[in-house]
DNA sequence: CATTTGCATAACCACCTGGTTATATTATTT
DNA sequence: AAATAATATAACCAGGTGGTTATGCAAATG
Protein backbone atom coordinates (compact mmCIF):
# COMPACT_ATOMS: atom_id res chain seq x y z
CA UNK A 1 0.00 0.00 0.00
CA UNK A 2 0.87 3.58 -0.91
CA UNK A 3 4.24 2.13 -2.81
CA UNK A 4 6.40 5.09 -3.48
CA UNK A 5 8.26 3.86 -6.00
CA UNK A 6 6.86 2.67 -9.05
CA UNK A 7 7.02 -1.63 -9.31
CA UNK A 8 6.93 -1.13 -12.93
CA UNK A 9 9.96 0.45 -13.15
CA UNK A 10 11.84 -1.56 -10.01
CA UNK A 11 11.08 -5.02 -12.08
CA UNK A 12 12.40 -3.72 -15.20
CA UNK A 13 15.83 -4.22 -14.34
CA UNK A 14 16.68 -7.80 -15.15
CA UNK A 15 19.11 -7.68 -12.00
CA UNK A 16 16.31 -6.66 -9.50
CA UNK A 17 13.72 -9.57 -11.01
CA UNK A 18 16.80 -12.06 -10.08
CA UNK A 19 16.66 -10.62 -6.09
CA UNK A 20 13.01 -11.58 -6.51
CA UNK A 21 13.23 -14.91 -7.40
CA UNK A 22 16.34 -15.44 -4.95
CA UNK A 23 13.91 -14.04 -2.11
CA UNK A 24 10.42 -15.65 -3.09
CA UNK A 25 11.23 -18.61 -0.71
CA UNK A 26 14.13 -17.69 1.30
CA UNK A 27 14.88 -15.06 4.13
CA UNK A 28 19.20 -13.77 2.97
CA UNK A 29 20.86 -11.13 4.39
CA UNK A 30 21.91 -8.88 2.38
CA UNK A 31 25.58 -10.22 1.99
CA UNK A 32 23.93 -13.09 1.50
CA UNK A 33 22.25 -11.88 -1.72
CA UNK A 34 25.87 -10.27 -2.55
CA UNK A 35 27.55 -13.13 -3.40
CA UNK A 36 24.64 -14.18 -5.72
CA UNK A 37 25.63 -11.26 -8.19
CA UNK A 38 29.05 -10.24 -9.54
CA UNK A 39 28.75 -6.61 -8.18
CA UNK A 40 30.07 -4.38 -5.07
CA UNK A 41 28.04 -4.26 -1.87
CA UNK A 42 26.66 -1.07 -2.69
CA UNK A 43 25.44 -1.80 -6.09
CA UNK A 44 23.38 -4.52 -4.56
CA UNK A 45 22.39 -2.86 -1.17
CA UNK A 46 20.91 -0.09 -3.84
CA UNK A 47 18.63 -2.60 -5.59
CA UNK A 48 17.38 -3.86 -2.52
CA UNK A 49 16.64 -0.58 -1.31
CA UNK A 50 14.78 0.03 -4.46
CA UNK A 51 12.69 -2.80 -3.97
CA UNK A 52 12.19 -2.17 -0.91
CA UNK A 53 10.59 1.55 -1.87
CA UNK A 54 7.79 0.13 -3.52
CA UNK A 55 6.92 -2.78 -1.33
CA UNK A 56 8.58 -5.87 -3.45
CA UNK A 57 10.95 -6.30 -0.39
CA UNK A 58 10.60 -6.73 3.09
CA UNK A 59 13.63 -6.25 5.51
CA UNK A 60 14.08 -6.43 9.54
CA UNK A 61 17.04 -5.87 11.04
CA UNK A 62 18.51 -8.12 13.64
CA UNK A 63 21.57 -6.96 15.06
CA UNK A 64 24.03 -5.47 12.17
CA UNK A 65 22.64 -7.79 9.88
CA UNK A 66 19.68 -7.23 7.97
CA UNK A 67 17.27 -10.13 7.08
CA UNK A 68 15.39 -9.81 3.89
CA UNK A 69 12.38 -11.50 1.75
CA UNK A 70 10.02 -10.90 -0.96
CA UNK A 71 6.78 -9.96 -0.61
CA UNK A 72 5.07 -10.84 -3.54
CA UNK A 73 1.89 -9.62 -3.43
CA UNK A 74 3.18 -6.31 -4.29
CA UNK A 75 3.54 -7.73 -7.78
CA UNK A 76 -0.17 -8.16 -8.31
CA UNK A 77 -0.81 -5.40 -9.71
CA UNK A 78 1.81 -6.25 -12.10
CA UNK A 79 -0.12 -9.32 -12.57
CA UNK A 80 -3.38 -7.86 -12.86
CA UNK A 81 -2.22 -5.34 -15.46
CA UNK A 82 -1.09 -8.07 -17.65
CA UNK A 83 -4.18 -10.05 -17.50
CA UNK A 84 -6.59 -7.36 -18.42
CA UNK A 85 -4.99 -7.98 -21.42
CA UNK A 86 -4.93 -11.89 -21.83
CA UNK A 87 -8.76 -11.32 -23.51
CA UNK A 88 -7.36 -9.64 -26.07
CA UNK A 89 -4.22 -11.77 -27.21
CA UNK A 90 -6.48 -15.29 -26.73
CA UNK A 91 -9.31 -13.83 -28.93
CA UNK A 92 -7.63 -12.09 -31.83
CA UNK A 93 -4.33 -14.07 -32.80
CA UNK A 94 -3.48 -12.40 -35.98
CA UNK A 95 -3.30 -8.56 -35.52
CA UNK A 96 -0.79 -8.26 -38.71
CA UNK A 97 -3.03 -9.59 -40.80
CA UNK A 98 -6.08 -7.96 -39.48
CA UNK A 99 -4.44 -4.63 -39.89
CA UNK A 100 -3.31 -5.47 -43.19
CA UNK A 101 -6.77 -6.86 -44.31
CA UNK A 102 -8.74 -3.36 -44.64
CA UNK A 103 -7.20 -2.21 -47.34
CA UNK A 104 -10.04 -1.82 -49.96
CA UNK B 1 9.24 -13.67 -30.92
CA UNK B 2 13.27 -12.63 -30.90
CA UNK B 3 12.07 -9.36 -28.99
CA UNK B 4 15.33 -7.02 -29.48
CA UNK B 5 14.25 -4.44 -26.28
CA UNK B 6 13.01 -6.11 -23.20
CA UNK B 7 9.39 -5.97 -22.64
CA UNK B 8 9.95 -5.13 -19.14
CA UNK B 9 11.86 -2.42 -19.71
CA UNK B 10 9.33 -1.32 -22.23
CA UNK B 11 6.42 -1.14 -19.80
CA UNK B 12 8.22 0.39 -17.13
CA UNK B 13 6.83 4.19 -18.58
CA UNK B 14 3.34 4.62 -17.56
CA UNK B 15 3.33 6.54 -20.82
CA UNK B 16 3.50 3.16 -22.69
CA UNK B 17 1.10 1.43 -20.65
CA UNK B 18 -1.44 4.38 -21.31
CA UNK B 19 -0.23 3.70 -25.28
CA UNK B 20 -0.93 0.18 -24.78
CA UNK B 21 -4.34 0.13 -23.38
CA UNK B 22 -4.89 2.62 -26.24
CA UNK B 23 -4.04 0.26 -28.83
CA UNK B 24 -5.46 -2.69 -27.19
CA UNK B 25 -8.91 -2.64 -28.75
CA UNK B 26 -8.27 0.26 -31.42
CA UNK B 27 -5.79 0.40 -34.35
CA UNK B 28 -4.25 4.46 -34.59
CA UNK B 29 -2.06 6.38 -36.43
CA UNK B 30 0.68 7.87 -34.77
CA UNK B 31 -1.09 11.16 -34.80
CA UNK B 32 -4.56 9.91 -33.41
CA UNK B 33 -2.21 8.30 -30.66
CA UNK B 34 -0.83 11.61 -30.39
CA UNK B 35 -3.66 13.65 -29.72
CA UNK B 36 -4.34 11.64 -26.39
CA UNK B 37 -1.12 12.76 -24.97
CA UNK B 38 0.23 16.04 -24.25
CA UNK B 39 3.43 15.78 -25.65
CA UNK B 40 5.26 16.59 -29.14
CA UNK B 41 4.74 14.42 -32.10
CA UNK B 42 8.35 13.11 -32.45
CA UNK B 43 8.18 11.83 -28.25
CA UNK B 44 5.08 10.03 -29.10
CA UNK B 45 6.46 8.32 -32.46
CA UNK B 46 9.32 7.58 -30.47
CA UNK B 47 7.19 5.71 -27.68
CA UNK B 48 5.57 4.17 -30.59
CA UNK B 49 9.33 2.79 -32.21
CA UNK B 50 10.01 1.15 -28.29
CA UNK B 51 7.42 -0.62 -28.27
CA UNK B 52 7.34 -1.60 -31.85
CA UNK B 53 11.18 -3.02 -30.98
CA UNK B 54 9.65 -5.12 -28.26
CA UNK B 55 6.80 -6.79 -30.44
CA UNK B 56 4.33 -4.85 -28.14
CA UNK B 57 3.09 -2.66 -31.20
CA UNK B 58 2.86 -3.88 -34.93
CA UNK B 59 2.94 -0.91 -37.51
CA UNK B 60 1.38 -1.09 -41.04
CA UNK B 61 2.26 2.34 -43.27
CA UNK B 62 -0.24 2.84 -45.45
CA UNK B 63 -0.06 5.46 -47.63
CA UNK B 64 1.91 8.52 -45.55
CA UNK B 65 0.26 7.09 -42.34
CA UNK B 66 1.08 4.49 -40.04
CA UNK B 67 -1.68 2.70 -38.80
CA UNK B 68 -0.57 1.17 -35.07
CA UNK B 69 -2.38 -1.66 -32.63
CA UNK B 70 -1.09 -3.38 -29.87
CA UNK B 71 0.09 -6.84 -30.26
CA UNK B 72 -0.73 -7.95 -26.43
CA UNK B 73 0.26 -11.22 -26.45
CA UNK B 74 4.00 -9.75 -26.18
CA UNK B 75 2.90 -9.11 -22.48
CA UNK B 76 2.52 -13.13 -22.19
CA UNK B 77 6.07 -13.57 -20.84
CA UNK B 78 5.00 -10.52 -18.29
CA UNK B 79 2.25 -12.14 -17.39
CA UNK B 80 3.84 -15.44 -16.78
CA UNK B 81 6.13 -14.07 -14.93
CA UNK B 82 4.09 -12.44 -12.26
CA UNK B 83 1.88 -15.47 -12.21
CA UNK B 84 4.49 -17.53 -11.14
CA UNK B 85 4.73 -16.21 -7.72
CA UNK B 86 1.05 -15.85 -7.23
CA UNK B 87 1.29 -19.27 -5.28
CA UNK B 88 3.34 -17.33 -2.57
CA UNK B 89 1.52 -14.71 -1.93
CA UNK B 90 -1.35 -16.63 -2.02
CA UNK B 91 0.20 -19.00 0.66
CA UNK B 92 2.57 -16.72 2.91
CA UNK B 93 0.43 -14.02 3.92
CA UNK B 94 2.28 -12.39 6.85
CA UNK B 95 5.91 -12.04 5.61
CA UNK B 96 6.94 -9.50 8.36
CA UNK B 97 5.41 -11.44 10.99
CA UNK B 98 6.83 -14.12 9.70
CA UNK B 99 10.58 -12.18 9.45
CA UNK B 100 9.91 -11.12 12.89
CA UNK B 101 9.04 -14.69 14.34
CA UNK B 102 11.73 -16.09 14.32
CA UNK B 103 14.05 -14.29 16.76
CA UNK B 104 14.46 -16.85 19.77
C1' DC C 1 39.18 -2.40 24.30
C1' DA C 2 40.77 -3.35 19.66
C1' DT C 3 39.35 -5.65 15.59
C1' DT C 4 36.37 -7.38 12.42
C1' DT C 5 31.90 -7.70 10.24
C1' DG C 6 27.53 -6.06 7.93
C1' DC C 7 25.68 -2.57 5.89
C1' DA C 8 24.95 2.38 4.51
C1' DT C 9 26.42 6.68 2.66
C1' DA C 10 28.99 9.88 -0.19
C1' DA C 11 31.08 11.28 -4.20
C1' DC C 12 31.83 10.27 -8.58
C1' DC C 13 31.25 8.40 -13.42
C1' DA C 14 29.44 6.82 -18.12
C1' DC C 15 25.52 5.98 -20.24
C1' DC C 16 20.49 5.92 -20.81
C1' DT C 17 15.93 8.15 -20.89
C1' DG C 18 12.38 11.14 -21.98
C1' DG C 19 11.63 15.24 -23.49
C1' DT C 20 12.38 19.40 -26.66
C1' DT C 21 12.77 22.21 -31.33
C1' DA C 22 14.05 22.33 -36.02
C1' DT C 23 14.22 20.13 -40.24
C1' DA C 24 13.76 16.42 -43.70
C1' DT C 25 11.06 13.09 -46.24
C1' DT C 26 7.30 11.20 -48.39
C1' DA C 27 2.38 11.18 -49.69
C1' DT C 28 -1.77 13.57 -50.51
C1' DT C 29 -4.50 17.53 -51.83
C1' DT C 30 -5.53 21.66 -54.25
C1' DA D 1 3.35 22.24 -59.53
C1' DA D 2 2.70 24.09 -55.07
C1' DA D 3 0.97 23.56 -50.59
C1' DT D 4 -0.21 20.78 -46.90
C1' DA D 5 -0.14 16.70 -43.97
C1' DA D 6 1.92 12.53 -41.57
C1' DT D 7 5.78 10.89 -39.85
C1' DA D 8 10.78 10.44 -39.10
C1' DT D 9 15.31 12.10 -38.00
C1' DA D 10 18.87 15.03 -35.98
C1' DA D 11 20.82 17.59 -32.47
C1' DC D 12 20.41 18.84 -28.13
C1' DC D 13 19.42 18.88 -23.00
C1' DA D 14 18.31 17.85 -17.96
C1' DG D 15 17.84 14.44 -15.02
C1' DG D 16 17.86 9.46 -13.94
C1' DT D 17 20.18 4.84 -13.67
C1' DG D 18 23.47 1.47 -12.54
C1' DG D 19 27.77 0.95 -11.45
C1' DT D 20 32.30 2.09 -8.96
C1' DT D 21 35.66 3.19 -4.81
C1' DA D 22 36.33 5.16 -0.36
C1' DT D 23 34.69 5.81 4.02
C1' DG D 24 31.66 5.78 8.16
C1' DC D 25 29.32 3.46 11.80
C1' DA D 26 27.00 0.24 14.74
C1' DA D 27 27.19 -4.50 16.29
C1' DA D 28 29.67 -8.69 17.22
C1' DT D 29 33.96 -10.97 18.29
C1' DG D 30 38.69 -11.93 20.09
Amino acid sequence: MTARRDVFQAIADPTRRAMIGLLANRTLTINDVAENFVMSQPAVSKHMHILMECGLVVMVKKGREKHCRANLSALEEVARWAEQYRAFWNDRLDILGDLLKNDE
